[in-house]
DNA sequence: CCTATAGCCTGACGGC
DNA sequence: TGCCGTCAGGCTATAG
């Protein structure tokens, strides 16, 4: 699930819920494979974020990519780092009969709230920073798919003269980064571009198209605060399943591989690139 | 530079 | 029901 649009959902949500609170207490449960250190992993990384983190606040958050940082300011300059990996989130809660499955790494508010980092097959990070920025730059991360800098001429540069298929471009986090699976097809799909052709096949009419459409697409994902069930009726998402149908065209939907990953396409709508 | 694969983890699902 | 294989919205390391 988390991809940028639900990132972005879980930033807003940590927002809304836990800044400025004292954190008078953490609690690490089978945590380890997620608290391992850029690079090599560290003995005991818990003891470390319970020594950062306990009786400061978190102040202020940001997004990149897949990316949530979370920052706190008082003094030190040190900031917590979350990735999710493929299934995960956080949930805010006040009775312990409420606390999730899979509770990783549990922040004990001193009001009396509880915010879990919910982590499945332990496949997220966590990490003690001191910013994000320095952070992106060290892990080489491409921009921010909806970032400013990235404007049109950015994007096409990007992609030019990459002999690499799209969809394996859009999901490189070194080309830009936030775009996952589901949204990679979806983007693609809205903008009729079939996800094997290589970027440097592509027509500028094509990346155009692909731009907008990927703005598009995410946005609306924000908007929606990536609940697959909200986005609108015309979007693939909701059919990626065995017997899928095109919203559009009725068609069934194709799959393919591309970087090893399952691709779900209309095969009347995405024409572009697939012959 | 490009592609493919394995591995990290765990749960859900289908087939027998 | 139990067991097995496959797959899953991520990412890295490695080999060819």
């Amino acid at each position: 699930m988390p991809e940028m649009p639900d990132v972005e959902a879980m930033r807003r949500y940590l927002e809304a819920t836990s800044l400025h609170q004292e954190i008078g207490g953490m609690v690490f449960q089978s945590a380890n494979r997620l608290l391992g250190e850029d690079p090599g992993p560290h003995p005991d990384v818990g003891r470390r974020l319970k020594d950062a983190l306990e009786g400061r606040a978190f102040d202020d958050t940001e997004r990149h990519g897949k990316w949530m940082f979370v920052s706190l300011k008082d003094g030190r300059r040190q900031t917590l780092g979350l990735h999710f990996g493929m299934a995960g989130g956080l949930k805010y809660f006040r009775d312990m009969a409420d606390e999730p499955a899979y509770d990783r790494m549990r922040f004990d508010f001193s009001n009396g709230y509880h915010l879990a980092y919910v982590s499945t097959r332990k496949l997220g990070a966590v990490r003690l920073i001191e910013d994000g920025d320095a952070f992106v730059e060290r892990k080489d991360l491409g921009p921010d798919a909806l970032a400013e800098e990235l404007d049109f001429d950015a994007f096409r540069r990007r992609l030019e003269g990459r002999r690499t298929m799209i969809k394996a471009l859009l999901l490189d986090q070194h080309v830009l980064a936030g775009v996952g699976n589901v949204y990679a097809d979806e983007v693609l799909y809205q903008a009729g571009i079939h996800p094997r052709i290589k970027a440097n096949e592509l027509d500028v009419e094509d990346v155009r198209a692909l731009y907008e459409t990927m703005h598009e697409v995410l946005e609306t994902a924000i908007d929606k605060q990536a609940q697959p069930g909200d986005l609108p009726d015309s979007y693939l998402t909701a059919h990626r399943h065995e017997d899928g149908v095109c919203p559009r065209c009725g068609a069934a939907l194709g799959r393919v591989k591309v970087s090893s990953r399952r691709s779900y396409i209309c095969p009347k709508c995405q024409q572009t690139g697939s012959r």
